[in-house]
DNA sequence: ACATTAAGTGATT
DNA sequence: AATCACTTAATGT
């Protein structure tokens, strides 16, 4: 687990806040399609991901969902950010898109090291900023009606993510993480096809030029 | 061979 | 862009 950290966190963060974190976070492996944290949970862990990728997604009255953004490697997640603060519920839901291996640190820890280390400091109110311009991306697509340019990206986000330009979904998946419907998902990405930006097999889309 | 699930298509709103 | 209705194709039992 140490050397996963170093790898991927040693850059950032200095010998002495990387030990404490060896010796406080949780190490948790989880499958995918694990929901890390759901709606209305109470969060007392932020996570720093290892390796895979979470999807995280909205949710309306209605219990659809909708996607706002992929975290990986190097990422955390904003949401904990806010809601370490005081002890508010998660507004969103968080789940594995694929294997993922992370470490859990305690809020009250993650608190403390703000004021003890500044490049705990810096690398939080940076990955804030970072989810903070992806949400305004993910506002801008939803809001005119864009589906074509929301499909674009939900394809881009999951072939980086997955480091993988096959992908490994269904049209009905994409229509339910778009909150669209699998008609017109069908109808883009034969669009796409055609226009030899991917092909189409059953259950796989493989990636040919984005 | 039959049922089930995924994907393609025209027409309508 | 969403929905309906229907077809075709792939896959599982």
């Amino acid at each position: 687990m140490i050397e996963a950290l170093k790898r991927y966190y040693g850059y950032l963060f200095e010998d002495e806040l990387l030990e404490e974190i060896e010796k406080i976070g949780v190490y948790r492996e989880v499958p995918e399609g694990f929901t890390l944290i759901d709606i209305g949970d109470y969060i007392k862990n932020m996570p720093l991901i290892l390796s895979g990728a979470v999807k995280v997604l909205r949710e309306d009255d209605k219990g659809d969902d909708l996607i706002l953004y992929f975290i990986e490697q190097g990422d955390t997640c904003a949401m904990t950010i806010t809601c370490c603060m005081g002890d508010t519920k998660s507004e969103i839901r968080a789940v594995a898109e694929t294997d993922t291996k992370l470490i859990m640190i305690p809020v009250q820890k993650m608190q403390e090291w703000m004021h003890k280390y500044k490049s705990w400091q810096s690398f939080v109110l940076q990955s804030y900023h970072e989810r903070m311009k992806e949400l305004l991306e993910a506002i801008d697509t939803i809001a005119f009606l864009k589906m074509d340019e929301r499909l674009l990206k939900y394809l881009r986000d999951k072939a980086m993510v997955n480091r993988d330009d096959l992908i490994h979904t269904t049209h009905q998946e994409i229509a339910h993480d778009l909150h669209t419907s699998r008609v017109v998902v069908s109808r883009l990405l034969k669009k796409l096809e055609t226009d030899n930006k991917i092909k189409l097999q059953r259950n796989n889309i493989k990636i040919v030029d984005l």
